[in-house]
DNA sequence: AACGCAACTTAACCTGGATTAAGAAATATA
DNA sequence: TATATTTCTTAATCCAGGTTAAGTTGCGTT
């Protein structure tokens, strides 16, 4: 159960003073299984590390359907202030799907590290692995079936197939859970 | 048409001499319309700022149609190697499509920026604004309907639509030309 | 144990967008 | 200017996945 300062090898680019100053923004607390962390529309969104259990980002469009936009497991980041940008409907919901532990950043702390001339490199490679999912999650919803698309999902995160609901993974993969259902009846018949 | 070093600010955040090696790093060159600067499958892809121009990022499918990724318009970097990665099948081409003038930045460029052991803001900023519009492409693919992401696309690059044909709005929506052709005609009769 | 509810499945039917094929319009090449 | 080639449109048909509705199955509560 690593803290965010461990996992990216923070303190290593920092004089004791300024770790000393990020560290104090960075509050540890417990979430049970549900919790709302953050809800649409609310300024100033706070970023979460996670250190044990898992959160999701998702949004929710006009008829109440969830679309989860990420899962967010031990080691993980996770907030919703990518959207603060132009043309930006889409905000994002986060909540907790198993208890939790975590490690909230917030506003002081966030501003802190924008205004840092510099970022540490292990923060930036990172932001560059999480690119590549992105990037290949909209590839596969451009070009793959709803099925291909559930196998590369066992195949990327094997631990979260048992880890997370159904109704989940199909709403990560963009699908009804009725949709989903009739895909695994499909493979556990012959059609692998 | 301003290079890469100006528009992030580069310079501001290093030493004369090291400035001076970047830049040894980076080849000016014009490229021509329809002109195949990366193949999928290449190693050590080159990453490209576009100084004037389009280039586009696209992959294919089993079936031969192009999906694209991205348009990099004036002051846009695109790359492939977001995909040098675990789990890594899509990789992308890269072509202009527009004639243009770009700065590519080689192997040895690359390397020396991914060992220094911070990232200049700027840049880190710009990479924090792309993955806001991966995520906001992701949601739209997953609960938007063609016709809204068409008129979401034209909000967010009104000039794109100008620039380049339809059936490669159609391939970066991730819909067929004949879709998209029915589409416009029903924004072009009453239904808007 | 019995209830209540949420998660999952099944099945019938519907629909948005794919496919196929053909023609029209625009662009390039001679 | 004519001709070839690519782009765009129209229309007919098809199908993956959505919608609706009715079960099951599983599980937490009292």
């Amino acid at each position: 159960m690593r803290s965010f300062i461990d996992e990216f090898a923070i303190g290593a680019f920092l004089l004791p003073a300024e770790l000393e100053m990020l560290q104090s923004g960075i509050i540890s607390k417990h979430v049970a299984k549900g919790q709302v962390l953050l809800k649409k529309g609310e300024l100033y969104g706070k970023t979460y590390f996670v250190k044990q259990g898992c959160l999701r980002s998702y949004s929710v469009d006009e008829k109440g359907k969830e679309h989860i936009f990420m899962f967010a497991p031990e080691g993980w980041i996770i907030s919703a202030n990518e959207s603060l940008l132009p043309n930006t409907p889409a905000e994002l919901y986060i909540d907790a799907i198993e208890a939790s532990e975590i490690e909230v950043f917030d506003r002081e702390f966030m501003a802190r590290f924008e205004e840092s001339p510099t970022v540490p490199r292990p923060v930036f490679a990172k932001l560059v692995k999480r690119m590549a999912v992105l990037q290949r999650r909209i590839i596969m919803l451009m070009s793959a079936t709803a099925l291909e698309r559930y196998q590369d999902f066992l195949a990327t995160y094997p631990e979260m197939a048992q880890r997370v609901p159904q109704k989940m993974i199909a709403s990560y993969l963009g699908i009804t859970p009725e949709a989903l259902s009739k895909i695994r009846r499909g493979l556990a018949k012959g059609h692998h």
